[in-house]
Parts: C-alpha cells; sequence; structure tokens
DNA sequence: GAGCTATAACCTGTCCAACAGATTTGGACT
DNA sequence: AGTCCAAATCTGTTGGACAGGTTATAGCTC
C-alpha cells in the first residue's frame, strides 16, 4: 500500500548514525552532501529527512553550519538525567503503575461495545499463548496495548508504547522473558488478566484500576524477587 | 535565531488551505506544482512542508495521482478530546494528569540538591520568558521535563517525551501557541509553577501533586476555555 | 609570538530543469 | 455501451547551480 520512501531510509539512517556513533547532544551532523553520499540518494532526499528530524525535535540545522544534534531519540535523558539508582525495570513499573491503572479505569467507564471485543480478542490470544506454554510476551503486551485503546484516547496509547519500547529492550537485553514458567504461575498470571478484563466488562472503574495495580505489582515481584 | 525556512510558510500555507477551504477527508490537494506557484516557492519546497505534513499524518501523497488529506488539522485536535461527556478535557491532558503529578510526588520525596538545581534553572528560564513576554513554550516544556527528570526514574521522562512531542506537532499545526497573553495570565502561570517548585524544594510531596494537578488544571482551561 | 583581518573553503537554503514510474483521463475502436 | 490504448498529469528522485551565512586559515601587523 505505502512504498517506503527513500527519504523514510535516510531518516532511519540518520537515527542509526546518531546513536551508534554515540553522537552526544550538539554534535555536528556530516554535512547534506556527504550525507547524501553515505546513503546513495541525492542531497534533496537528505533534506527531507532532516526537515522532518528537524520537526520532530532531533536534530537543528544552522545556516552555513551545518545539521546539529538536539536532542537523542529515545536517549533524550542523557543531558542532566543522573543514572538512577532504581533498577530500571522498577522504575518503568512506577510510570506503569499510575499510566495503566488510570487507563484501566477510564476503560471500565468509557469501552464501547467494539473496544471490548477488541479486549476479549487480546485476552483469548493471551490465554492460547499461555496455555500452550509459549513466551507469550508480545500477547501480554498486545492486551495492555488494547486496555489502553480501550479508554478512547490516544495520548494513553502513545505514553504506553513509548514505555514498552523502552521496556522490551531492558528485557531483551537482561531478563530471560522467554524462560518457561511453572504451571501455578501461569495460572496466576491468566487470573490476573482476567480480572482486570472482567472489571472492565463489568464497567467496574475501581475494580479494574486496582485488580492492574495488583497485577503490575505482582509482575514486577515475579519479574525481579 | 532560529529563522523561519521557506516551508514552514508553505506548511501554514497548506493548513491554512485544507482549514480556509474546508476540504474534507480524502479530498485532493492542488499539485505540488500549484501549490508552489501558489506560494511562489520552488517545488523542492513544498515537497519539504508536504513530508512533513505527511510525518504529521494531515496528508497522504499517492504517488502518481496526488496528495490527499488524510486527517484535518482541527480534528486531531478534536480526536485527543474523544472524551464523551467529560467537560471539555483535552486527551493528553487526561494522561499528564496521572503522569505529572506522580512524577511531582516522587520529585518531592527522592529529589537530589543536583536535580533541585536543575528545576530551579528551569524555573529561571521560565519566569525571564514569561516576564519578556516570550512565547516561553520551550521553557514551559523544559520546566516540567526537568521536573520529570527529578524523579530519578528515566521512565518517566520516556513517557513524558514521547508524549509531549505529540502534543507539540498537534499545536503547531492547529492552535497558535505564540499569541501573546495578558498579563494576568503571566502572573497566574508564573505563580503555579512556583508552586510547585517550592513544594518540591519542602520535599511536601501531597502538595506537590496536587500543585501539578491544579496547574495542568487551569492550563487545559486556558488553552481551550 | 600574539592578535587582528581578509579571504578562501564549506555549508545550508533555494531554485530550475529533467526524467522515471504510477495513475488518471479521454478518445478510438468494437 | 463497453474495452482498450495512449496521452496527459502527478509524485519520486536526480543533478547542477547560485545566494548568503559560517568557519578556518593564511598572512599581516605590532
Amino acid at each position: 500500500m505505502n512504498q517506503p520512501r527513500l527519504s523514510d531510509h535516510a531518516y532511519a539512517g540518520i537515527v542509526e548514525l546518531i546513536k551508534s556513533k554515540d553522537l552526544e547532544v550538539g554534535a555536528r551532523l556530516p554535512s547534506e552532501a556527504g550525507l547524501a553520499e553515505m546513503f546513495g540518494v541525492s542531497r534533496a532526499i537528505v533534506r527531507e529527512a532532516l526537515v522532518r528530524l528537524a520537526s520532530d525535535g532531533i536534530t537543528e540545522a544552522r545556516r552555513g553550519a551545518g545539521s546539529f544534534v538536539k536532542s537523542r531519540p529515545s536517549e533524550r535523558l542523557a543531558a542532566f538525567m543522573p543514572m538512577s539508582e532504581l533498577p530500571a525495570t522498577l522504575g518503568s513499573y512506577e510510570v506503569r503503575f499510575v499510566l495503566e491503572a488510570e487507563a484501566a479505569r477510564l476503560a471500565a467507564t468509557r469501552r464501547s461495545s467494539l473496544e471490548m471485543a477488541h479486549v476479549d480478542e487480546g485476552m483469548d490470544m493471551l490465554r492460547e499463548a499461555l496455555l500452550s506454554n509459549a513466551p507469550a510476551h508480545d500477547e501480554d503486551m498486545e492486551l495492555h496495548r488494547r486496555i489502553a485503546a480501550a479508554t478512547g484516547n490516544p495520548a494513553f496509547l502513545i505514553a504506553f508504547d513509548a514505555l514498552w519500547s523502552d521496556v522490551e529492550k531492558i528485557m531483551r537485553a537482561g531478563v530471560d522473558i522467554s524462560r518457561s514458567r511453572p504451571p501455578e504461575v501461569i495460572a496466576t498470571m491468566l487470573r490476573e488478566h482476567e480480572l482486570i478484563v472482567g472489571a472492565i466488562r463489568a464497567q467496574d472503574a475501581e475494580g479494574a484500576a486496582l485488580a492492574m495495580r495488583w497485577h503490575l505489582w505482582e509482575g514486577r515481584r515475579r519479574l525481579m524477587p
């Protein structure tokens, strides 16, 4: 349907360049001509990519001088964020606590029947994956995502996606998410999710928020006892 | 400092075109050559504007056919307040309510003196910008960002950045964020921020959360009365 | 050698002309 | 009327060109 443009490739390439070469905030990128040669495209394509990067707040162009890194993608904290003492996974759970609990509460009050069907479908997928002892990581995320979507508020999805992609990275780097789980853990995880979905279906706002908080609390404990 | 590019003019012009001519979703825009002549710029400039518009989800280009309206700028704002009966709640504010209130609470309890200094510096920058009647939009965001950073939890920053970059884009496409504010509004905005910063300095967790919630509530009201 | 200056090299911002490939349109033909 | 083909139109991409701003350097002065 939507074939990718060359400028998409250049956009991704420049982001990759910043991350791989570890360019700090304020560092100068290669010139447009240099980037064009690097990616094998014309200068106009590089310009289109740079315009988007600037619009996204990642780079900044100064006429006559060059393009500079304004804030690094996804690692925008580098500037003054002192490395936290909190384990990174705990950190993301801290945010998910408030974010997803509120999402569950709003989903319970505002869900349409279509959104409820999406949540149910996500629950089915998770159940099937868990019962067949598959990793189920993707299905877990998808269910949480659909609950966030059921709020009818895209902002929840935006925050959720940003957070989760980070969590995923950490998990892939650290914990082995595909290790097999004992059956009682599987049953517990299923019950926790079913509690949440049930409360949303019953339009029980406080129950949904509580069930979500409980689930996240237990999940964090399972991840790092 | 940042001289406007011609493509900014074209971007705004096309948005204006969609709004004034009341082009519906799916309607075809004039061709790139037509738009170029309309705004008195070259086709390359129009292309840069269209690339940004597409990246912002407002238009969509189909090769060989033309550029089409994907979602109207004003409706994107509406998309962020689908709240059925809730009194005019901006969707992103709904998320910021829980996210930033929690960040303020944690910042008050966990802040280091270095992080407090960063917050103070951000407050100074905002004060200066507001008192000189500058747009102050960047400074406002920066202060909120530093409060999120003062939690010591990178996850707050990640969620905050994701949310804000989207809010910013919508604002650029829709509302005029640089309109001048009456002096009493400036004073109010200053006081609200100072309340938050003060509570964080005093390590008053509940006070910080409350002040943040109040500030966001008032801010939403200022944005769309 | 230190400091200042002019100049050359480089860079972004913008324009123009051109061609490839996809889509739409209109007319010719049946 | 219905089908098919060709021309017109449009986006995607390239290369070259020039204006105007920035940076570095060579050279001059003291």
